[in-house]
DNA sequence: GCGACGAGTTGATTTAGATCAACGCGGACA
DNA sequence: TGTCCGCGTTGATCTAAATCAACTCGTCGC
């Protein structure tokens, strides 16, 4: 059940500031997209759109997961995007989803009505540089996700994705990768597999394994800890080359 | 063998002038665009260029296919991107490739020197646009790759692999539907197998039971006919709705 | 003309993960 | 304070696709 979710009005103290789409907007520009945001949330379950819907906003995640989803005709469900605090929801240019928009968890956007944030994405040149940066980033998340979908075992899935949080979770300055690392998943075991491309008895199992292992410890059902991530790093199948 | 392809010097008779990155460029930009392109060639097999590498250059396909591949530690094989005539090769602003990009047929590449195209980029905003339309594409075409990938059954893929070319084949306007459609795969079983997270084997005898279904015909190893696209799209899995 | 090689097909067998089924556990609620 | 429900785990069995193995066909070089 969504509880109030804390509600930010000015831009300055905003968690997302630095890494969303207004990252790298000077004050003038903070000031115009200020002008022409509003906050709204979501609780957990909640779809926030669904595929065919025109979505007349774009929106920043400021706090909560948000998912993408695909779903074949007979109701295999795929997931294709999973967003996480500063990621970016829309696409500018079109309001014709082609996916439905989950709230994984009780969800905080920034949005902006869809009209006004094009007028601006012309006049301000900062914002569609960024935009342009965010959206090959996430084509190359993509295509990681790819490999992960198409050749990876379950095993190298389950690690993979462990991986995944721990980076999204850690700024790389401030992270001790000597040491114990402690998680929270994002999502439920349903959530993980529709993400991974697996069942939920398998995402399960795997699970199981690693701990039996001595991979990852497991407190309540969200709480993971990696005793070495160098360890669990060396299942996820990925070559160890450093790239980026 | 990669026989002489033929080479464009000018863009106003550029097979791909109005789908490229250049799309929106006016006469002026376009001008300017040409003055630091160069081509060059490619024959089948060949990398273009390897994950990690540093790619100076930027690149539009004029002339063949291009795949883009992520490989796992144990060396399975994973497409990531298909790049038809049109599509854009590299990351303005980053150098280190993320996969390897390779000619899957002879290619004709029209390329950018990095440094001089991230000028032309902060100076034309028609350039910045189209690339952020065009990354959003892909993006969008990632995403039905992901369904495909993660929960799609073999003959699935096979036929919405198939559809997947008969759509970049025709132009939507001039495609007659209702009549028997003829395209040319544009890779080999392999690298259909790597596209789609099958084996060849598995790609071998799916294509072979769609012919015994009378869903395609198939003459040589590269040319298929669909009698009728209807039929073909009612096995791919998709939900019928046409959103785009 | 003929062996070698690469691309593709077909067949037999194996297996990773799906499916079907039961059960545990904690929180909501009457 | 029980029981109901959602979420997750565990066990038994099944199956789609992988793997292992031959074989065909075309073409390239000699």
């Amino acid at each position: 059940m969504a509880e109030l979710l804390p509600v930010f009005t000015a831009c300055s103290t905003c968690p997302i500031r630095h890494r969303a789409v207004c990252a790298s907007c000077d004050a003038e520009e903070l000031d115009a997209l200020n002008g022409i945001k509003y906050y709204k949330t979501y609780s957990a379950g909640q779809n926030i759109a669904l595929r065919g819907d025109a979505l007349d906003m774009v929106a920043s995640i400021v706090a909560g997961t948000a998912s993408l989803e695909r779903v074949t005709e007979d109701g295999r469900v795929q997931m294709v995007g999973l967003l996480l605090p500063s990621d970016f929801i829309g696409r500018p240019g079109r309001s014709g989803l082609q996916y439905d928009v989950m709230a994984a968890s009780d969800v905080t956007l920034c949005c902006f009505h869809r009209k006004p944030f094009e007028e601006m994405l012309d006049n301000t040149p900062h914002l569609r540089e960024r935009l342009l940066e965010m959206a090959m980033d996430e084509l190359d998340a993509a295509r990681d996700w790819m490999l992960l979908l198409g050749r990876k075992t379950a095993r190298e899935k389950i690690t993979s994705f462990i991986d995944l949080i721990v980076r999204r979770s850690y700024h790389p300055a401030e992270a001790k990768l000597d040491q114990p690392m402690k998680i929270e998943l994002p999502i439920s075991r349903e959530a993980m597999a529709n993400f991974l491309g697996l069942t939920i008895e398998t995402v399960s199992r795997q699970i199981t394994a690693l701990k039996r292992d001595g991979l990852i410890q497991i407190e309540g059902k969200r709480s993971v800890t990696i005793p070495d991530i160098y360890d669990l790093r060396a299942e996820t199948g990925d070559d160890e080359e450093d790239v980026g």
